[in-house]
DNA sequence: GCCGGAAATGATATACCATATCATTATCGG
DNA sequence: CCGATAATGATATGGTATATCATTTCCGGC
């Protein structure tokens, strides 16, 4: 997705969220929507070096990627130390707790709700162990089809 | 946990799954079992040389623990960045894909399998979104009950 | 026993991820 | 316009992880 397009859509998401952006942070999550993939915060002070002509300092990334997480707009993968943009950042969907399905060979990501009736079998399990659940992510280390096509043919 | 009772179990463990460890990796893995909690690789490297009197450097830690995961005798929490045990080190159950309860406030950890009808449940639903599982391992951050107590008191 | 290759470990350097802290700038209601 | 608050900059530092080459240990075959 072309960077223009994307700040378009950040726009969108910040109005759907009834926040308004900085010019800064509506540009970080841009550069987000633009990857398409989970990124680094260094990354992302690399990206926006190279999109916005501006140099940020990690630190203030860190900041930004903070208040997007913290308004939804976008989530930390915690298994791999990267950040990514909701899907639902632009959308109407209010999103439940987030499933993401990472291809360990290319490392797409494909966001998704856990499924209600796992949600709820999960809540159960982990009550029974002693438990509560309070900040269900699901994080699943997979190959997406196109990678584990081309997996079976050097088997 | 003593270290000198980990130290069998260490030994048990080895035994358990035919696997011969040197006298460094059973230490290691004695340090897992006794420290109960998650630990990182530098604390390890601390650990080792507090309990053993000997340096290790951390590099070779991180390698011991390549080789205790490698035979399912430790798991590394890939949201924490630590490093744990197996809870069937050292027991004849198969145990599955691993799931661990992570209590956000004390950071203590219970490992159990993945129920089955929620492991059938999570393929489908993995499938239908184009994916194939093939690491499964559930890191849900929960409260323990002892700490959801402790809070409820000072809301 | 000892020789040679393979496995394990040591030593060193370096990259990457994250946070603490204080200074500066931008924003906005009164 | 002023002052408070939020946001960002600048700098330092700590924690996690890997790459690479050197050395030691282990072990089977002779």
């Amino acid at each position: 997705m072309l960077l223009q397009s994307a700040l378009s859509r950040a726009e969108q998401a910040s109005e759907r969220a009834e926040i308004s952006l900085t010019s800064k942070r509506k540009n970080v999550l841009a550069l987000l929507m633009a990857a398409e993939r989970p990124v680094s915060a260094y990354e992302l002070a690399d990206l926006y070096r190279e999109g916005f002509e501006q140099s940020v300092p990690p630190m203030s990334i860190y900041r930004m990627l903070d208040f997007l997480t913290e308004n939804n707009l976008a989530h930390k993968l915690n298994s791999e130390n990267k950040f990514i943009s909701c899907a639902h950042a632009t959308c109407e969907h209010s999103h439940g707790a987030p499933q993401f399905l990472i291809c360990e060979q290319c490392h797409k990501v494909k966001e998704a709700a856990i499924d209600k009736s796992i949600f709820i079998e999960l809540e159960k399990a982990v009550e029974k162990a002693g438990f509560v659940l309070t900040n269900p992510q699901l994080e699943l280390k997979c190959l997406c089809n196109e990678c584990a096509q081309a997996g079976k043919q050097t088997d």
